[in-house]
DNA sequence: GTCTATATTGGGATAGAC
DNA sequence: GTCTATCCCAATATAGAC
């Protein structure tokens, strides 16, 4: 037995993370299975020892890519749009919720929901707390999606710089209280 | 000579609005040529008759729907996101911007410069207009990719109200006359 | 100019050796 | 479990009749 105990579960680990980082950087139809597996030294015919579909790895990474713990909106734009940050379901291409196969499409369609409700808990639930979640999760998604085709890196900063101000202001700043409102401790951390 | 002069011109109108419709729709690499001429009472083969590829008509589609004159931002989200309002290049698929084809990429990137330009004109030069200009491109993108993820049609409304109300914000609004402002009249217009 | 028929490519998925 | 080789289908693009 040359393998040992674990190896299929690392190198199923790999493929993930090789989609991952395609996924992220192409999109869904754009990745061919063959990028995937050249990404982790392995070839087309081993894939399928390990999924039934690239549909089905998608969801898989869409799943394995979710932030873990309370202050998981630090990594959201954290970094240079478009950039190599750390991957959130959100990253993925906007290009997917369009995509052909219903398991993607309702993929991201279902992360969506997600990010709207953890965006919800953090705007005061006494005011009009929808509209500003749903405002800054378009910005958010159009924010990666505009940044991959962005070629300028100094533009690139600009907008993931001007998204994150306008972002924060949507989710915490009050009407009354707007101006010199701290930073809340969900954006201070990691925006270097 | 069984055709009118203008009947090439003519059904090369009826190709690009065909897929106009369609790469709004499903974006370009869900939409086949196929599904193009089909929706315009055509086959296959009379296609290449008018174009040279699929990515050129791209370009031409994007071009066509450049929308006129000055009330342009009228278009902008006008109408339920994600439903029948009339096409602008913004509003093809976020899905496009990471095409592998160069020619999709490069068009919808172009695209984008273009809208941002736009915004910029309509924000207190005074101020931060970069910034604002850069953000309500992201949250109006992001709204129309989101859009097409929503079944629910009520939970479509809410996001388009939403980010109607909050780019409005961000474009016109200061942060000292903040509140009583009265929508500018490029807003007024046909948001029913 | 438009049609039908076909060549050709790319990529998802399978078969069988090792 | 991973490999090479192959099947298969969808879709772009072309050829030639009308």
């Amino acid at each position: 037995m040359p393998y040992p105990k674990d190896h299929k579960q690392r190198t199923r680990q790999a493929i993930v993370e090789s989609a991952c980082r395609l996924f992220r950087a192409r999109g869904f139809e754009a990745t061919s299975i063959e990028d995937i597996m050249v990404g982790c030294a392995l070839t087309r015919g081993a894939f399928y020892a390990h999924f039934r579909s690239k549909a089905q790895l998608y969801q898989e990474s869409m799943g394995h890519s979710a932030p873990q713990g309370d202050p998981w909106l630090d990594q959201l734009l954290a970094g240079p749009v478009g950039g190599e940050g750390p991957a959130t379901p959100w990253s993925f291409l906007a290009t997917d919720v369009a995509s052909k196969q219903p398991e993607v499409r309702r993929a991201y369609a279902q992360a969506l929901l997600h990010l709207r409700e953890q965006l919800q808990r953090q705007v005061d639930p006494a005011r009009d707390s929808d509209s500003a979640a749903l405002a800054s999760a378009a910005m958010i998604v159009g924010a990666l999606a505009i940044g991959m085709s962005v070629d300028d890196p100094a533009l690139r900063d600009s907008l993931a710089d001007a998204c994150r101000a306008r972002a924060r202001q949507l989710l915490e700043a009050q009407p009354e209280d707007r101006g010199g409102v701290e930073p809340s401790f969900f954006w201070s951390v990691a925006t270097a």
